[in-house]
DNA sequence: CTTAGGG
DNA sequence: CCCTAAG
């Protein structure tokens, strides 16, 4: 490990020129060493100077972050490249749309597609890409396959408007891919700890929330556009599709090893790359077979040559599918061959395991009747049922959990959290069913692609259903160990700042409504599968809540095609749910759940009496918990785990009302979410709240936790960056925009002040409302003054806010 | 589209 | 939270 991180050093080099230009490389060995969980376990810690970098930012002026930045892709439904770099704003904004114009070849377009891959992407035929009007331009891309959709930044983040110390954020970030809002930073970490150490917990944290698909489903199928849709809904098929994948076979793909260029471009790799690359990964096992034999024979040999690219591809690059004139969709494929974090032994095990215990496990009680293999797809071997057996992971001693996780990855761990190995057990048989959902083989050195819808469903049903974890327990469990020798070992306040920061977002994200997210989660699978689902839902009793009642009830052939049946590929637009103009068959359910910007009066509809209570009941528990805390010295890192349940809680309790509400009105609406939100749209304008008052429209008032998002958003991005923010902390708050980040922002800046004053009278009197944690007020007011954010003394609205209020104005000092 | 600022 | 202006 030592040796890797050290040559990690070397691999990672991040430049800066005069702002506009960044070179970003992180080799493929740092991502790779980076992601070996159990190496960094092992290790007690990472030593932070060694992946720190050996260039500073020469300009000043240059306040934002250079990236090291690393891309993956979850292949798992098959879905072509999505690729997300980080990149500073202020590049953003230097960078003007430049290289234009000069036609490239025949790469060009393929250059394009690559980049239309790009969540961002919409005029990749001007310039790089663009977000949000702004253009960037990437310098160097390298792209890594990992098992889940993440990607880790190593990042310098030098907070405008220029902190000495810049800070350095190793941060893993997740999502989805097609993920407009790109994905949430996992928790970052200030390098200037005095050890300069990563601590375990951080990385721990890190890749539970990955594991555990950390992500929220509203976020997922926010990709607009009009004509990528298509295109992406075809790659879609193409690769779900049986018969596209013998089309791919029959007109042999060709791969290329290539690189994104700051313009674009697509550069082939160089010899020397090819084989240092190669050279990287003799030691690694390409005879994994993850799909059983039976399924063999479908199996598609794509290309000999293709090995050796696939390799390379795992050593950081793009695998890059020649554009194919006839179909003119995918063009750039990633292929999921082997995983950082399940490596070949891993998948080898795991298809043993399948194998062999395959017949003492019945289904699980809960939803295996309903969602078995069989129903689903009719194909009667489950892959990884002793997996499935799972396992009641929840009662296995350490040491058989030791046991279960050597044979999951064919490894020791010296873990000793159970809840972690539990976790990580599942993660790993989850990625393996990715791998095989992918449907991508590398067998006796061949790429095999084992396509079939069938296969995947399969998979995906033991994906989804072999994760007993009771998430929100474990994670309280877990969070609980780590808040607790955390802040015993902890060196620094700024670290155990940091740390309890991380909880809370781990907190966040894992206990919403136990049961709808474990059934969240899980669905890593997109659209597709949600409406397949829905569909056995509308049959059995499964209470799945992401996922829709049909009105128009699925054909069984839907579920019946097997893998090698011609039809299955028009069909199987049916699953796809932006399909359905495409088709021409009518699809069931849950085409567009929540494809634009979401309901804004959502919480209109969320709070019924009952809930409302509930919500401030909590939020009493919390203030209280947090003043007793107070009293005791409190710090803002006390103040967060003190409050992290109770934040929890109310989250949970949120979003459990909301979906309940969500649910009830697709019953009503059919499940046509079109009509559901028309119908919603024009609802309450004013909704009347305990006091008499009356609350706007779109009002949805900021919880304790968002609140610390958007601090902690501000720290780390800036204060103004207010898309940015959004973008990568609040990407799951899909209400909250980024002039809602700013207006709450100022709100906070007049709060602090208000806090700062002599009188108190703000938390002494009573309120409806909670009052902002003094902690957060103050690390506001830190911020705004590294902000250079003049406290807006004299700010007529600040005096004014406390008495001149109206009902609708936020108050300054209160959520 | 993003941000700032007034309402 | 809404709206607008400026970029």
């Amino acid at each position: 490990m030592k040796e890797k991180w050290g040559k990690m050093k070397e691999d990672l080099s991040l430049s800066t020129n005069n702002g506009t230009e960044v070179d970003a490389r992180v080799s493929p060995t740092f991502l790779r060493s980076f992601l070996q969980v159990q190496d960094i376990l092992d290790q007690n810690s990472l030593l932070i100077n060694e992946i720190n970098h050996n260039h500073e930012s020469k300009n000043p002026d240059f306040l934002s972050r250079n990236v090291g930045l690393i891309r993956l892709l979850n292949n798992n439904m098959g879905r072509a490249v999505d690729i997300y770099a980080d990149l500073p704003t202020s590049m953003m904004r230097s960078v003007e749309t430049t290289s234009e114009g000069d036609t490239r070849s025949s790469e060009k377009p393929n250059a394009n597609r690559f980049l239309s891959r790009f969540p961002f992407s919409k005029d990749s035929s001007k310039k790089i890409w663009t977000a949000h009007g702004r253009s960037m331009q990437l310098d160097l891309i390298e792209v890594k396959l990992l098992p889940v959709s993440v990607y880790v930044a190593l990042a310098k983040a030098h907070v405008p408007p220029i902190r000495k110390d810049p800070r350095y954020f190793l941060t893993f970030y997740w999502g989805r891919e097609g993920e407009t809002c790109s994905a949430e930073s996992s928790g970052s970490l200030p390098l200037w700890t005095p050890d300069r150490r990563i601590p375990q917990e951080f990385i721990h944290q890190s890749l539970e929330k990955v594991a555990s698909g950390g992500f929220s489903m509203e976020t997922v199928v926010e990709v607009e556009g009009s004509g990528e849709e298509k295109f992406e809904d075809s790659v879609i098929n193409n690769s779900i599709c049986n018969t596209s994948l013998s089309k791919q076979a029959e007109d042999p793909v060709v791969y290329k090893l290539v690189r994104v260029e700051g313009d674009g471009r697509l550069v082939p790799a160089t010899d020397d790359e090819i084989i240092e690359v190669a050279d990287l990964l003799k030691d690694e096992t390409i005879d994994v077979d993850i799909v059983p034999n039976s399924k063999k024979n479908t199996s598609i040999s794509i290309e000999e040559t293709s090995n050796v690219t696939v390799l390379l591809e795992n050593q950081g690059y793009l695998h890059c599918q020649k554009d194919k004139a006839d179909t003119g969709k995918l063009d750039v494929r990633v292929q999921l061959s082997t995983f950082p974090l399940v490596d070949d032994s891993d998948a080898r095990n795991i298809n043993q395991d399948s194998d062999a215990g395959e017949s003492s496990d019945s289904p699980s009680p809960k939803m295996g009747s309903v969602l078995s293999p069989t129903t689903v797809c009719g194909i009667s071997k489950p892959y990884f049922s002793k997996l499935r057996g799972e396992i009641c992971l929840d009662n296995l001693s350490i040491r058989e959990l030791h046991e279960a996780f050597k044979a999951t990855f064919g490894r020791d761990t010296t873990v000793k959290d159970k809840a972690w190995l539990k976790r990580r057990i599942m993660m790993g048989l989850t990625n393996s069913s990715d791998v095989s959902m992918t449907n991508f083989t590398i067998k006796d050195g061949k790429v095999l692609v084992t396509g079939n819808e069938g296969n995947s469903k399969e998979v995906y049903a033991h994906a989804v259903f072999s994760n007993p974890l009771k998430v929100v327990d474990e994670t309280k469990e877990s969070s609980a160990i780590y808040g607790t020798s955390y802040l015993e070992d902890s060196q620094v306040v700024s670290l155990k700042r940091l740390r309890n920061h991380d909880l809370v977002d781990d907190y966040r994200s894992d206990s919403l409504n136990k049961e709808e997210l474990t059934a969240k989660r899980i669905r890593k699978p997109t659209r597709r599968y949600i409406e397949e689902l829905s569909k056995i839902e509308s049959q059995g009793h499964s209470r799945l809540t992401s996922s829709c009642q049909g009105s128009g009830q699925p054909s069984p052939q839907l579920y019946t095609t097997t893998a090698t049946s011609k039809g299955v590929c028009s069909n199987s637009r049916t699953f796809v749910t932006r399909l359905d103009s495409l088709a021409g068959i009518q699809v069931p359910c849950v085409s567009r759940l929540r494809r634009s910007r979401p309901r804004k009066d959502i919480m209109s509809l969320m709070f019924h009496h009952s809930s409302m209570e509930a919500v401030t009941g909590i939020m009493k528990k919390a203030l209280h918990s947090y003043r007793s805390a107070g009293e005791s010295g409190s710090s803002y890192a006390q103040l967060m785990s003190t409050q992290k349940q109770h934040i929890e809680e109310s989250e949970k309790l949120r979003h459990c009302e909301a979906t309940d509400k969500i649910e009830q009105d697709k019953y009503i609406n059919g499940g046509d979410s079109v009509s559901f939100e028309d119908a919603c749209n024009d609802k309450v304008v004013t909704v009347p709240t305990a006091k008499g008052g009356i609350r706007r429209k779109h009002h949805r008032a900021w919880t304790l936790s968002e609140v610390m998002k958007l601090v902690d958003g501000v720290s780390r991005y800036g204060a103004g960056r207010w898309s940015e923010i959004k973008r990568l902390a609040f990407a799951s708050y899909s209400y909250r925009t980024s002039v809602d980040l700013k207006d709450k922002w100022r709100n906070l800046l007049k709060a602090a002040n208000f806090a700062s004053a002599p009188t108190d009278v703000m938390n002494s009197r009573k309120h409806t409302t909670t009052p902002i944690p003094a902690p957060i007020l103050s690390r506001v007011r830190e911020l705004a003054e590294i902000n250079g954010q003049a406290l807006p003394w004299n700010l007529s609205s600040a005096k004014v806010g406390f008495n001149g209020r109206s009902a609708n104005r936020s108050v300054a000092g209160y959520l």
